[in-house]
DNA sequence: TAGATTGTTAATCGATTAACAATC
DNA sequence: TAGATTGTTAATCGATTAACAATC
């Protein structure tokens, strides 16, 4: 349907999607390019272009049904799949995120656990025992996964996504401080908290050299 | 020193500085724009556009000299201050960050963990005691606060935001998910884990109908 | 119908890439 | 000096904004 997207767009229709639920929860049921426009703080011009890489849903003269707006970003982000998502390490991040109850309602829903450390192997994380890495392949063979979570060390992430790219998975939220060498078919989501805190740490310094502006 | 730098180049910053680390760990000393650039996956140009923002760094006819340059970019980072930062919920996130071990490594501590759950408080997070809210006032009046990590409930990081500007704090890690409306004088960083989840479930939907081309 | 607001084309703006003189 | 590579200006490309005809 959709011809090609800038990543510009693509990263912005998580906002859209947010917002749109947000207005759904409020009981609006409709909202022009303007209105949105003011909210998201973006141009209506913008809005009326993102929206309109997928396909016209507006109605001139009225604006957008937010309902049918929503649902229909949530289905070009596909959140309206169910997503299956293991979590390689069980250190803190890997639990933070299989803990996370806003995870399992959007389509995304954590079936193991694995790390290599005998202290963690065997422990509870919301239901879902820690596997010994040793199980890796065999469970990945015989379920579904469609989302490998990297949140292992830097020096681990590379030669695991590479075996997990061996099983069969091409889906990589990847954690870990490192760049991904993957091949073309596979789809990969940096999270990278230290680069993002380096950024705040840049801003602040600029907010101090040129104070209120 | 630095004029305008745009969010693009920003966006890059930690990832040269990751990278001029990994080449110091490795012992190379000097480093063109070009053998940077195929490391980074980013054209010689843009490379030298980009550091020569802040000024020429490189030699010609020589190339860039790594330890030179990773610590220029440190410093452009802030990253050779150290920030002292505060956790807001003592939850998963929260913990996950405050026991993280790479942080304290790169100008960033954590002096505090607040929460107003009474099971959490008084629960011990790497040597940290998580404090009851109450405190916060006070902790911040008595305290350098760089950093606030806001790890609670949208519901509530909002409003945690306006109390923590208001007691002096200019820098926040927002990882609650909505934007945060504040005066123009404090720095954002926002974390969106659902977004980035959300952008990867996108990336995997474009792979199913565009396959292998 | 008249008013409002979209979808879409054109204009502008900014970021990336290319080119090359300066210089180590 | 000759070769290499930067710093910087110019050209290209892409994304955002503006404008307006189409239409609900």
């Amino acid at each position: 349907m959709a011809g090609y997207v800038s990543e510009a767009v693509i990263k912005r229709l998580p906002s859209y999607y947010r917002h749109l639920k947000e207005l759904e929860r409020e009981g609006v049921n409709q909202i022009s390019s303007q209105d949105l426009g003011e909210r998201m703080r973006l141009t209506a011009s913008q809005i009326r272009q993102d929206i309109n890489c997928f396909g016209g849903f507006g109605r001139q003269g009225y604006g957008y049904s937010v309902e049918g707006l929503r649902e229909h970003i949530g289905h070009i982000l596909g959140v309206d799949h169910l997503h299956k998502m293991i979590i390689l390490g069980g250190g803190n991040i890997g639990r933070a995120i299989a803990s996370s109850n806003s995870f399992p309602n959007n389509g995304f829903e954590t079936v193991a656990i694995f790390d290599n450390d005998p202290k963690k192997i065997g422990t509870d994380v919301e239901g879902i025992i820690v596997q010994d890495i040793c199980n890796l392949e065999r469970f990945v063979h015989e379920h579904t996964v469609d989302i490998a979570l990297l949140a292992v060390p830097a020096m681990r992430a590379q030669s695991l996504a590479e075996e997990l790219y061996g099983y069969g998975v091409r889906g990589f939220w990847n954690f870990a401080p490192l760049d991904l060498k993957l091949p073309e078919d596979v789809s990969v989501e940096n999270v990278h908290l230290d680069e993002s805190l380096e950024v705040l740490s840049f801003r602040m310094m600029q907010q101090l050299c040129s104070p209120m502006l």
